[in-house]
DNA sequence: AGCTGCATGAGAATCATTATCATTATGTGG
DNA sequence: CCACATAATGATAATGATTCTCATGCAGCT
């Protein structure tokens, strides 16, 4: 996998990513990071019009673009196709998904690791990646 | 959630499923079990006409979607949530799919399996079922 | 303050999937 | 073998999520 790299380079002053700090993205952002929950992007874009803020349901959508390309949340996908979106922490990791309120759980997966390279290169695959994702009833949900 | 349970009970004769065997049926099947890729509703579609089957779509979308209720074929999503099927061998496992041609490999995982479980419970989720599949290039598609 | 160009927003456009509904044909029973 | 009840089909409209368009706005810089 490449790491895009800008080149819009003019002169030889500055080489920034050329990403401007807009409120809408803050507020994108500061909404995901205080939450253990995924949300699809329309959830968020209710949220932040609860909250206040008027913003636009295609700028949501692009804010969350740019993240998951950055690599601040991760994006699943429920059974029928939506995408839904979680601020993470930076690395490799998989999630315990409560299927009933959201909640999830960061999960590191040593053994899961080595046993996928196994199987891949047993095969004669290459640059191979793997999704691992758990879903179930959270201790609070299986109280019912 | 809920077992859907058709109730067209007439007098207390046969309480089959009521699924009639059709042509369209029977050709989606066929050549789902001819093919060890994952491919989606409208791959399947073009496929069978290229066969000379004058097929709909939606009848196609129709017998991928009783055939996957039935268990009888596994979905996948793609990175852009489109639904990818491919007849599946009954029983749990995983899969190595080619992110390139999209061949596919069926994966038992018991030592996954065991894990799942172990840090389901550590986490007190109850209920718990995952998804673990493996992308990458098979080794045909290695050679490029 | 003045510029430049990415970002925004409202709505149109896509695209996959589902719903309609009139028509066909499967499975059954006479 | 024929008639019937009805699930299945197919052409098309509808839905819903995500992306694109483009005129206007604003962040970053001089
Ligand atoms: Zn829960
Ligand atoms: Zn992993
Ligand atoms: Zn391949
Ligand atoms: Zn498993």
């Amino acid at each position: 996998m490449g790491t895009g790299t800008p080149a819009t380079e003019t002169t030889m002053t500055s080489t920034r990513p050329t990403t401007r700090n807009t409120w809408q993205r803050a507020a994108v952002r500061d909404l995901l990071e205080n939450s253990a929950e995924f949300r699809t992007a329309q959830q968020i874009h209710d949220l932040l019009k609860e909250h206040g803020a008027k913003i636009g349901l295609a700028t949501v959508y692009r804010a969350l673009q740019a993240m998951s390309e950055a690599g601040e949340v991760d994006v699943l996908r429920t059974v029928d196709g939506e995408a839904t979106y979680r601020h993470c922490s930076s690395g490799h990791h998989h999630h315990l998904v409560c299927r009933s309120c959201g909640y999830s759980v960061e999960i590191a997966a040593r053994p899961v690791e080595e046993w996928a390279n196994e199987v891949a290169a047993a095969n004669g695959f290459t640059d191979v990646g793997h999704e691992v994702e758990m879903f179930g009833l959270c201790a609070e949900c299986s109280k019912r």
